[in-house]
DNA sequence: CAGCGTCCTACACGTGCGTGTAGTCTCCTA
DNA sequence: TAGGAGACTACACGCACGTGTAGGACGCTG
């Protein structure tokens, strides 16, 4: 289960890479120094310019390794499930997230890591195409924008992480914080809040609205 | 309908606020500059030291003004509902909100505006609670903790909402856009994603693993 | 009018940053 | 063994930033 190290890994460029992710992931890019990342890695701030050019591509370099790994874990998740080896797989691809969830939710709020967005959506639609085949009462929206709204939506519970474990009145980094966290989302994930009633009604004075009636 | 600005604006120091929150809204706390602010503001950057002490000490002073204009409108638009002068309370919510909307987000997620957060999911549980009333099968969940993780799903819309533009492939800072996101958010609201048997089933799961079982 | 507090500007200070440069060391290859 | 490329360091540059200081302009109060 360990998650085997690249080949190319153990090199200073990997070290660099790792403390970079590191450094993002806690202060942010902005406050995040390559000085402070050099010394993390135990390199001279000189040898980061070097394998990276500059901070925004050593930024780059750290999106697209995440990139790859999340890609890789995703495949072998569904290898896995396809194989019958492993029922879960939401708890499978969140165990794959998590070690890069710091760095990727604040990657995400600063408008970086597109592609991975895009890819988790692709996930989801993908996801939401056999659900809509087995609910087909749910078919009259575009799958695809409900994919990204779902995306976005689901993805701000880790960016918003501290508010959120704040509010609870939980730690959210222990295991109890962990499984209050977890019953909640299965409650939120399983208890719509309007009917499809009310949606209706609500989406037909959206039309209203957009024919012409002052808000 | 116009907002009625404070008395107090039109001064330097208002000015200077509202340029401060457009910077921050634009460019984030750490990018945004004192001497560009004060530039917005048509002013010099003393004055802004002047009136507000520090970089952090102006940005609190924001996050201050945002919690106590955005409690104004709320008050005003719950007062206008009472006297049914106003049929939908969320598009009101909303438009309060909206031109505040990309700074209130950046503060979220770089992890400040905690006072507006929580009032934001305060606000949701009382919601909940008169759900809950109509819906009393949906009560086993603790009713803060619903709350907090719902408010924290809704912001994540516009916290990722350049993200979220571009995996929609719309504009959603047109009407068209706007229109495409309100249905795809009462579509999203209103078709939950699992059954309640499913969430019990994998409720129960969670139960075992927490005694536990190895993941 | 004198005194004073407030608003406001101009300008300098120190610092920490990303970046640039020159040079050393190590290892591989011909 | 010569040499050359890549890994790596030490160090300096320049700049933009937050902050500090000195002082002017205005208006109010005695």
């Amino acid at each position: 289960m360990a998650t085997a190290p690249d080949p190319e890994d153990l090199t200073a460029r990997a070290r660099i890479r790792d403390a970079a992710m590191r450094h993002f992931a806690e202060h942010g890019f902005e406050r995040a120094t390559i000085r402070g990342i050099a010394e993390t890695a135990g390199v001279s701030s000189g040898l980061v310019r070097h394998h990276f050019g500059s901070k925004q591509a050593l930024r780059d370099a750290c999106d697209e390794w995440l990139v790859r790994t999340i890609r890789r874990l995703n495949d072998q998740a569904v290898a896995d499930m396809r194989a019958g080896e492993i029922s879960n797989y939401v708890a499978a691809a969140r165990s794959s997230m998590l070690p890069h969830s710091r760095y990727l939710t604040r990657s995400l709020a600063e408008g970086g890591a597109g592609v991975l967005f895009d890819e988790m959506v692709g996930m989801t639609e993908q996801w939401l195409a056999d659900y809509v085949k087995a609910n087909p009462e749910a078919s009259e929206v575009n799958v695809r924008h409900w994919a990204a709204v779902i995306t976005a939506m689901a993805l701000g519970v880790p960016i918003l992480f501290p508010h959120l474990s704040r509010a609870m009145g939980v730690d959210l980094t222990t295991s109890e914080g962990d499984l209050a966290l977890s019953e909640t989302l299965l409650h939120a994930y399983s208890n719509p809040l309007l009917t499809r009633q009310e949606a209706a009604k609500l989406r037909a004075g959206l039309a209203k609205q957009e024919r012409g009636e002052p808000r």
